[in-house]
RNA sequence: GCGGACGUGGUGAAAAGGUAGACACACGGGACUUAAAAUCCCGAGGCCGCAAGGCCGUGCGGGUUCAAGUCCCGCCGUCCGCACCA
């Protein structure tokens, strides 16, 4: 018998060709076939993929290469998110192009993906800083400009000062860029948008839809898209307080009901009625100066007093003519929701209340609990300053009072419906949204230039389809901050194309998340001369199953369903009525490692997990420092990051150990969606079962098994009927667990099915035909089930095994249905609940028998003591249950 | 503050309301070996006991059920998301 180690760098190498030389992985044309689109979230081409891409990749490849096995036509594709600013900063930082830097991290980046022997169809690749993809983008953008999904505006923005750009509202992370992580400041500017907000509802609604989206995913959505119902009122203005022009205020409300607990209404900062009562009021100009500085950093705002000032303007209570409720300006007020003007319920809203005790103003229950004690406890918690805001019943209300406050917003709601002032209803019925536009304009060079050139005489004029796509210009400088577009000698400088006069390109660029919002489509036919083909838009889309990091729970997910949604308003969508991308989605668990410090220093050192060594366990485990001998500090365990040094170089692990090595230790031991740890001991232990995988198989060759493709025999030995058992119990199993993305659990019942293997293998050989035609089955069901996992190694061993053909070419073995239900079954007995013995039974026993035997049980008599049964309750199969 | 998820051995974890801890890592004991590595076998939730066996046990306290890690209510803790949204 031979006993070579199995050698995976060796091996792993030559399957890659053999797959690359047979051209395996393009992606099938046979569109008769049920088709299965599996998609990772396409790397940034940082420079060196990381374990995260790893786990993430070695995920999707799982299930790509099972449903190719299962007869599935599927499309795999890789490409690159490959604009964005690390490459502008590198290129500042060396001296170099972004261009140059980002194909050089694409080539690396795609041999380290292409020595994790990944079932990819290359011919599909991607960049995104491709003209020839963006030339699309650019197409696209035009389209969306002429239906008004893209426009310009004036407005506020989150500005980052370290990379000098605009950031989305998405991209701000507590109040700092989500890349630089600087303190964001509000800034005015005329930015390009899209009207992601003429699809709040229909992004919205449609999350119901989503039902293989993970539940936190869609929750965030929808929280972030924030819908509320509520009602627009005017209020009239007192004419002899109110601003010449001024006869009216128009607030938004999701509480009409209580409305006559209002005691004040406030404005923003910049509503025109402030700016109109600050010309007459030096003071209160000063205010909102006051307020719009304090405005300037998020993070301020987060913990900014709530402030006001009376403007001295009466409103008119709308269910009342005969009060008059004071008019302030606050600073908690935003100009962009609702009408930038609110009343004040002080009983009923914490903040309300906190400003009502502040400046002085009535404080009137107007809903409390229905029953006592509640409604007493209630109301001296308002007296205290703590507002009641669950539901309850109305109270000091008129007309309302004794109703709950549900049919109090009716009734309110369809008072004032009727009510006309100045031939307009008094109020109306409204749903607002948190969502904002989204502003897709970044005063960068590294990213898809915004196709329109500005006319002085014509505005705003698209640069025509034939003079697409407007290329970056390659000659541009990185030597100092700010946007070298715009500062370029010549690049802007273009003649209008409507009347030829000398016009300037605009020269903000795309928000690299538009990149990312519709690369998944580009992949059904990446060289078409349109943004995409329907066809092959229509047979592959949606993706069947996505894969990727929590983190674009909202940015890119959100950007992505309303982007695909503006393809198909814009005639670049599919036939089919398709409008969510992504059917099925997963969001995966970080890679995290150990932290390791340098002791003795104030500001941490950190320690690469290769600079120390270990010694002892448990509680008593220590790090030395192997270059100084010191002792180091075992820190917490993170996320892999280049800052703490707890980095991993999944190329260290290929040649170490091998792919396959990766790739089964990211699947197996922690669920998917949870944080896995890396450790060497880990590692170390799956490189240890791919040799034992080996070994089997060896064995299996050289004896132990039948010959590959020998006949089944007639009858099997009880042995081999038990192995054969458990070899098509496991083959069911791992394929249920592989659909349901459960590779821990399929990774473990592989486990079992070796161990089964292992210990049948020891016995077999000659003596028993049937044992060894069972091991021989066991074997190649074993090969194929560890295939989608560790291809490489399940290669080779199909190879010793004996078979002709590759094993990523055999198809998914089927279960024998017979061999997953065992003939006798064992069954727990317990009395009153709690466990006492076992029996075993024929699986075709009846309950009086299950019951007969469980009360015959010495156990059982000894829990009874002598004392009858009251009742015994069978569930057949699998528990005996005898109550007393 | 609002919303959500999670809490099981030394560790990662498993468990359609039905035998809690499968499987793996680490650990202990043994076999093979001059020795080590590799490999193989055995053990292991806690407490009591030589053993047979018994009691306790899925963050804490209640509840529903013949039966609860799983469902319901209330706490505690950890993590995540949102955060002046009227």
């Amino acid at each position: 018998m031979s006993s070579e180690r199995y050698n995976a760098p060796v091996a792993e190498k030559h399957w890659q060709s053999v797959w690359d030389a047979k051209g395996i992985f393009k992606t099938g044309t046979d569109t008769s076939k049920p088709k299965c689109y599996v998609l990772e979230m396409f790397p940034y081409p940082s420079g060196r993929i990381h374990m995260g891409h790893v786990r993430n990749y070695t995920m999707g490849d799982t299930l790509a290469r099972y449903k190719k096995a299962k007869g599935f036509n599927v499309l795999h594709p890789m490409g690159w998110d490959a604009f964005g600013m690390p490459a502008e900063n590198a290129a500042m930082q060396n001296n170099s192009h972004p261009a140059k830097w980002t194909y050089a991290n694409i080539s690396a980046m795609k041999a380290q993906l292409k020595a994790m022997g990944l079932s990819i169809d290359w011919d599909r690749e991607i960049a995104t800083c491709d003209p020839s993809y963006y030339v699309h983008q650019q197409r696209m953008f035009l389209d969306m400009y002429a239906k008004g999904l893209a426009y310009r505006r004036k407005s506020k923005v989150n500005w980052d000062p370290v990379d000098n750009t605009v950031l989305a509202n998405e991209q701000v992370i507590d109040g700092k860029g989500w890349r630089s992580g600087a303190e964001v400041i509000q800034k005015e500017l005329d930015q390009w948008a899209f009207k992601i907000t003429d699809y709040s509802d229909e992004l919205l609604s449609a999350i119901d839809t989503l039902d293989k989206w993970p539940d936190k995913v869609r929750l965030m959505q929808a929280n972030w898209i924030g819908k509320s119902e509520g009602l627009m009122v005017r209020w009239a203005l007192d004419a002899k307080t109110a601003p010449k022009g001024f006869s009216e205020l128009e607030i938004f409300t999701t509480r009409p009901d209580t409305l006559f607990g209002a005691s004040f209404m406030a404005v923003a900062p910049d509503h025109p009625l402030a700016k109109a009562a600050s010309a007459t009021n030096t003071k209160l100009a000063d205010f909102c100066d006051e307020c719009r500085k304090m405005g300037t950093s998020l993070a301020e705002i987060e913990t900014a007093e709530k402030i006001g000032m009376d403007t001295g303007i009466k409103a008119i209570h709308p269910l009342d003519p005969s009060w008059q409720v004071p008019v302030f300006v606050a600073n908690f007020v935003l100009m962009d929701y609702g009408t930038g003007a609110i009343f004040g319920c002080p009983s009923g809203d914490q903040r309300d209340i906190a400003f009502a005790r502040k400046y002085g103003l009535p404080v009137l229950p107007v809903v409390v609990p229905k029953d006592e004690p509640a409604r007493g406890k209630a109301l001296a918690a308002i007296h205290e300053g703590i507002a009641y805001v669950d539901d309850g019943v109305m109270i000091n209300s008129k007309f309302l009072d004794g109703m709950n406050p549900k049919q109090a917003f009716d009734a309110v709601a369809s008072r004032l419906e009727k009510e006309k002032v100045g031939g307009k209803p008094v109020a109306a019925r409204k749903v607002n949204y948190r969502l904002r536009d989204w502003g897709l304009s970044r005063q960068r060079y590294w990213g898809c230039p915004i196709p329109v050139v500005h006319c002085t005489a014509c505005g705003i004029v698209p640069v025509p389809n034939k003079h697409l796509p407007v290329k970056l210009p390659d000659d541009a400088t990185f030597d100092m901050p700010g946007n070298p577009l715009d500062r370029h000698p010549t690049w802007k400088h273009v003649d209008c194309p409507k009347c030829k006069a000398k016009a300037v390109r605009e020269t903000d660029t795309m928000d690299t998340f538009v990149d990312s919002s519709w690369y998944f489509a580009r992949f059904t036919a990446p060289n078409a001369e349109t943004p995409i083909d329907k066809a092959a838009l229509d047979y592959w889309m949606p993706v069947d199953q996505y894969i990727g990091g929590i983190e674009h729970a909202i940015l890119h997910l959100l950007y992505s369903r309303f982007y695909y949604r503006a393809m198909g308003a814009t005639g670049h969508g599919g036939s089919a009525n398709l409008k969510e991308p992504f059917g099925a989605l997963f969001t995966q668990g970080m890679v995290v490692h150990e932290t390791y410090r340098r002791s003795g220093t104030t500001n941490p050192e950190w320690l690469l997990p290769t600079e120390v060594k270990f010694e002892g366990e448990g509680d008593n485990r220590t790090a030395t420092e192997i270059a100084t001998g010191k002792l180091a500090i075992i820190g917490s365990i993170e996320k892999m990051s280049k800052s703490k040094k707890n980095l991993v170089d999944p190329d260290d692990i290929i040649t170490l150990y091998g792919a396959d090595a990766a790739r089964w230790f990211v699947l197996s031991d922690s669920p998917p969606d949870r944080d896995v740890i890396w450790t060497e001991d880990g590692v170390r232990g799956v490189s240890k079962f791919i040799q034992r995988i080996w070994r089997l198989s060896e064995e299996i060759a050289d004896g132990k098994g039948a010959k590959a493709g020998s006949a089944k025999p007639a009858s099997f030995t009880p042995e081999a009927t038990a192995l054969r058992r458990q070899t098509h119990k496991a083959l069911d199993s791992v394929s249920r667990q592989i659909e349901g993305l459960r590779f821990n659990v399929a990774v473990a019942q592989i486990y079992e099915l070796t161990n089964a293997l292992s210990s049948a293998a020891a016995k077999g050989g000659n003596a028993d035909p049937s044992l060894a035609w069972a091991i021989r089955e066991a074997g190649d069901v074993l090969v194929q089930c560890i295939a989608p996992m560790m291809p490489h190694l399940a290669e080779q061993s199909w190879q010793r095994l004996g078979h002709q053909g590759l094993v990523v070419e055999a198809a998914w073995p089927t279960a024998e249905a017979a061999l997953l239900v065992d003939d006798t079954v064992t069954i727990a007995v317990q009395v009153n609940g709690k466990r006492r013995d076992e029996i075993t039974m024929p699986k075709t026993a009846t309950k009086e028998q299950a019951e007969a035997a469980a009360l015959a049980l010495d156990s059982v008599v000894r829990a009874l003591a002598g004392a009858t049964p009251k009742k015994v309750i069978v569930v057949p199969g699998k528990i005996v249950n005898v109550v007393m």
